[in-house]
DNA sequence: TCTACACCTTCCAGCAACTGGAATGTCAAG
DNA sequence: CTTGACATTCCAGTTGCTGGAAGGTGTAGA
């Protein structure tokens, strides 16, 4: 099959499995007479594992690495579940991060909303709420 | 004052000031006999608004269009809260879409240590699991 | 046959916001 | 006089793609 049919059954763009061939993350496939890349069904396989695992937001770094582990005939299922644990955890550590600063967005929000609006450099401005804001903690 | 002072005044570094001034965010600074940048008062306090909204995570675009506002004398408070509601709801969907992610991760982790852990390349794997997950939803 | 159109190829550039490093210059202390 | 901490410029790399140019190929219709 041709790339653009790869890239259907994948949801994943073509330009995109030209970039994972580039980098090393797909096998380089065979040609057709018209230089056309040639993909096969172990294509699309390896292909929905990487999109699996890329949604999933798991590096290209961790994807390379277990597929080397299946590429050399090793389970490559212990590694995968350590980087989903791994991830999960970078994860909530994400969200936390997030929520701490919706909470800081709003608390200055809310604290500007009780300041004059037209206050080119005075201090009762939110700008100088959001200058003092370095300093904080 | 110089280069590594104003870092230690605003908690940016070197580097990121000069980039900072590549960018335009900064004006060029007068230099001293040596070539060195020479800052003065109100560079911290440039500096310091672009920190502290660096910290609210505003692209440093939405920075500069609120320093141009106040180069030019109008009070850039009411953009500043704009962005600031503008960057709250994105932070709240990006969270979204980290629970749901994270939420993903802890099922298929949980479904995959009902799993045999060596499997190559059968069926009863977390890969498999990975690369069904690309046609999910 | 001509031509339009969709597909394929390669290669180069750009995104955001820095960060690292090389090569070089300057200055103050011991 | 040397050592070390600063400063300068410039170039490259990070992550994971995406856009676009310039050109080749394949098919269907006028």
């Amino acid at each position: 099959m041709k790339i653009q049919e790869l890239s259907q059954m994948t949801g994943v763009s073509a330009k995109t499995i030209r970039y994972y061939e580039e980098v090393g993350l797909l096998p380089a496939p065979s040609r057709a007479e018209n230089n056309y890349r040639q993909y096969s069904e172990q294509d699309v396989e390896r292909l929905r594992l990487v999109a699996g695992a890329r949604r999933l937001d798991l590096s290209l770094d961790d994807i390379q690495e277990i597929l080397a582990l299946r590429d050399h005939r090793e389970a490559p299922c212990r590694v995968l579940l350590e980087r989903m644990e791994q991830k999960a955890d970078e994860i909530a550590e994400r969200i936390h991060a997030l929520q701490r600063l919706e909470g800081e967005l709003h608390a200055l929000h809310t604290l500007g909303l009780t300041f004059p609006v037209d206050d080119v450099d005075g201090k009762n401005c939110v700008c100088h709420l959001v200058s003092e804001h370095t300093a904080k903690e």
